[in-house]
DNA sequence: CGAATAGTGTCTTTAAGACAATATGCC
DNA sequence: GGCATATTGTCTTAAAGACACTATTCG
């Protein structure tokens, strides 16, 4: 990283000034300064409906230009005072209500395109967000917010609410024709980067899985994996998938009623999340 | 993303304008700014020296406060027509005189701790990049400009150049209190990040093998392996590792000369890159 | 030919996957 | 008991790893 202010700094370092001082003198000065970006964050959010055994991500739609009524991913401002990371946890928190910690999130990919914002130079960092709930603090009066039912087949992501359909192909990173319905900016992309990281990473970084809370049963891991492999979790073999969990989860002690044996209770162990 | 000026935007949207109309009106607009931090880019530059059998890392003597006389990654400010990936090709270029693709490069991640510059708000997106030759113009006056050897024990890399040793834990992110040296910012993060990045995706995406150019051999590529797995290169079976290594390679004719029975020559199949 | 290096083949061990058998709780 | 669901175990198949053998070139 260089920072050179050409001049003034040059000028300044070669006293013999301590660090201090030179922090102190920079500060004072009103230099000139290059031409920065704004900085957003950009969250994919994801929450698991257990009675619905539906997986769900969360778009806004636009009430405003550019890309009026398009759907967008949620997402904001980075402050001065904060992270990205910060950012994210605040925006969750603002949008949904629902508090995160940073196990619950992980960074995507930053997206700096010149142009993909009509209005001027915008720099994002995208997230992803595993919420544990399925939580909605009512949408603002700018913005109309759904939580989308995702469904894969191959590389096709169907995101649906009601009676509205959006079709992305997540290999070639954008949407098909057919849909009526838009994304806003390159959240195309996005999201097309938010899906092919979680298929990724699941099998030795199983994140996705805090969507099921403290707790979850293998069968609901199952449930919670076959989403993204866009298949019937049924074909997930039960006696192998959890073989391979087992790597990542802990037994804790809990056992509810139901119909058919009661199922053993995991926990993420904390390290292979970091 | 949300870009909402408030007041004025609202007033506008309001009207049934077209998204063009509204793009040239917003420009025309001088719309108080939020703060906006520098965005900079920097680079962990490998290169691989065949004779020397030496995996090497770039690094940049600070002539200037902050961090006077630490020893910092290369790298540089964004700027307004240029992706972040441009500007680290770009930079590469300005820095070795070495014309980079994107299948030589990688984003790594985007540090934006607060303070993580004393002088201000300043982002970093970081990048790995992968030369094919250990090229280097004259360093600038402002910068002392060195290719260290890297060498990994376990946890444990070791930069070292002339009599200079830079010792860091890449598991704990820190450095080794014994090094006289220090690395500038979060550098000691960034560079820790780079290594498990590569480490980690290796194997399923090789593109440290670009550091070998156009084409190698299999032995080359055992070579370049076992410098981030800390280990020497003849404990990697050959016959297996080439069984690994088919997946993502073609074979190309070029046969040199030289003792014993002559290799094989492999390119990268740049698919796998992608 | 012998040393050096690369390539190929085989055997063993381990992990992955398919499938069957057993366990538990509700009605 | 019968059904539904979960757990556990076994057998088969495929991948990973260790190791031995063959091939090619140089001096």
């Amino acid at each position: 990283m260089q920072f050179e202010n050409a001049q003034a700094e040059k000028k300044y370092y070669e006293t013999e000034a301590s660090e201090a001082d030179f922090i102190k003198w920079y500060k004072s000065q009103d230099l000139p300064k290059y031409e920065t970006p704004s900085v957003t964050i950009d969250n994919v959010m994801f929450s698991y409906n257990r009675e619905e055994d539906q997986m769900k991500m969360l778009l806004i739609k636009r009430k405003a230009h550019p890309f009026k009524d398009s759907w967008a991913l949620p997402g904001g401002f980075v402050n001065p005072s904060e992270s990205t990371g910060e950012s994210c946890l605040r925006e969750t928190k603002e949008e949904t209500g629902v508090e995160l910690t940073e196990l619950n999130i992980e960074q995507l990919y930053t997206f700096s395109t010149p142009n993909r914002d009509p209005r001027g130079w915008v720099i994002t960092t995208s997230y992803l967000a595993f919420l544990n709930q399925e939580a909605l603090t009512a949408g603002d009066d700018a913005s109309d917010v759904k939580w989308f039912n995702i469904q894969l087949k191959g590389d096709q992501l169907c995101l649906s609410a009601d009676d509205i359909e959006i079709q992305v192909d997540i290999k070639k990173e954008e949407m098909l024709d057919e849909s009526p319905e838009r994304l806003a900016f390159d959240h195309v992309k996005i999201i097309s980067t938010a899906f092919n990281r979680i298929i990724g990473k699941m099998y030795y970084q199983p994140r996705v899985l805090t969507v099921l809370g403290e707790s979850f049963t293998i069968t609901e891991a199952r449930k919670v994996f076959s989403k993204f492999l866009g298949v019937d979790y049924r074909t997930i073999d039960h006696s192998n998938f959890k073989k391979d969990l087992l790597k990542f989860v802990k037994e804790v002690d809990e056992r509810p009623t139901g119909v058919g044996r009661p199922s053993k209770f995991y926990a993420l162990n904390i390290p292979y999340l970091k």
